[in-house]
RNA sequence: GGAGGGGUAGCGAAGUGGCUAAACGCGGUUGACUGUAAAUCAACUCCUUCGGGUUCGGCGGUUCGAAUCUGCCCCCCUCCA
């Protein structure tokens, strides 16, 4: 465990955002950061050299999805989703907290644990936080999630109290069952809206001593403003020297709102899901490619992108693949989102490491974050 | 020249007397997407001043009523000569 650390290196005095590297066995990135979702061990459409190329530090696969298919055995047999998915840097898997709530119609849960009715052939796959933890051992990411209940939202309080009562149950039995080695196991803070479940919760694990809290329960269909006080209910509960993780957090607003109440890391889907359905994030504000004004249009989708979509091809060219259904304009397009917010993280960081953190934020989500759908 | 089959919205294709402005697919035009059951989903797609108007190769006919029945004409396909 000694690999994986956050030193914070600086801390923006506008707005208390936090610039750091994670130590990680393998390799040390940058926080702020984005992470890319590779749900099934692979982020859709692209390659882990392409990935690692856009300057992606940390790759996110999950253990509901991976357990399935291949299989944990199969994976650590592989030697490991590194090895196994060819990528040498940090990886992080997610628990199947997340599939509890976005499979819910699929699975009972108990105090044990949760059976889900799978989604692939109906058959029965029992998770318990002692099964996540074997499970995530075996795939062998550099971080893994505790198995937690994503609450849906909006949740009653009594519901929201049990639930988070519950998952903190689990928090302890996957710290439990998880065993000394150089995997960092993140606990995360579930609560819903509510202050003092969210505070109780965070304090619970702090006390459980995590090396690595995350912020569950957001990004699930709540309203921005309730999605940011989940956030300030969780963090200022959270020690400051310990890495927190925004979980499913995507679209530049949030981000940008995240890191300024202390966040250091984030995942989403987002930049790659709207890459494979024509949107994407571009410093003008979103693009839909697919719309026939670009029929024409010569240009670059975005002048101030550095990626490979944006020096190489114009808007008519990527439009054109996007409407043919060819698997390279998804590609494309998917390099280009996931470049975008790892470019906004870079500026990010050098803003904090500039103490301008705050300017930098208005201006950019006033340039295009709130209005633009993202 | 003879025999048969067929012409339906941008394309393909249902429909064969009223419930049909006309299924469905494609194409087209737009939205949406947040720890990925999502390379997916949704809306619109004859014209319209939203009251209505004009359609199913063309022109007539039958009928209360026709894309559907009927006469003639035009065009396409297959086979025979």
């Amino acid at each position: 465990m000694k690999k994986f650390y956050l030193e914070i290196l600086h801390i923006d005095k506008q707005t208390g955002a936090r610039y750091g590297i994670l130590h990680t066995p393998h390799g040390n990135v940058e926080v702020p950061m984005f992470m890319p979702v590779g749900t099934l061990a692979t982020v859709k459409t692209l390659s882990p050299e392409e990935v690692k190329g856009l300057g992606a530090g940390v790759i996110l696969s999950n253990t509901y999805h991976l357990a399935l298919r291949p299989g944990a055995d199969i994976v650590a047999k592989a030697g490991g989703l590194h090895k196994f998915m060819n990528y040498d840097g940090p990886m992080l898997t997610d628990s199947g907290g997340f599939q509890v709530f976005s499979l819910a119609e699929r699975r009972e849960i108990s105090e044990e644990g949760v059976k889900f009715r799978n989604h692939l052939d109906g058959g029965l796959l029992n998770f318990t936080p002692e099964s996540v933890m074997d499970i995530e051992e075996k795939l062998g990411a550099d971080i893994i999630m505790s198995f937690d209940e994503c609450i849906f939202y909006p949740a009653e309080y009594e519901y929201a109290k049990q639930s988070t009562e519950r998952t903190l149950r689990w928090a302890k039995r996957c710290k439990e069952a998880h065993r000394d080695n150089d995997q960092a196991l993140f606990g995360i803070v579930q609560g819903g809206a509510y202050e003092d479940l969210r505070k109780h919760c965070a304090e619970e694990l702090t006390k459980m001593n995590f090396p690595g809290y995350s912020i569950g329960g957001t990004s699930i269909g709540e309203p921005k403003d309730v999605c940011l006080k989940m956030v300030d209910y969780s963090v200022k509960y959270l020690p400051i020297d310990k890495p927190r993780y925004l979980m499913g957090v995507g679209s530049i607003d949030y981000l940008l709102e995240g890191i300024a109440r202390g966040v250091d890391m984030f995942d989403c889907v987002l930049p790659t899901r709207l890459a494979r359905h024509g949107a994407l994030m571009t410093s003008k504000g979103r693009v839909n490619i697919r719309d026939a004004k670009y029929k024409e249009d010569f240009t670059p989708l975005d002048e101030e992108c550095d990626c490979e979509a944006c020096k190489h091809y114009t808007k008519a060219y990527l439009r054109h693949l996007y409407v043919c259904d060819e698997t390279f304009g998804k590609r494309l397009l998917s390099i280009h989102n996931v470049r975008f917010l790892i470019h906004l993280m870079e500026e990010a960081r050098i803003a904090i490491k500039e103490d301008r953190y705050g300017d930098f934020m208005k201006e950019v989500i006033a340039k295009f974050g709130d209005e633009k759908g993202f």
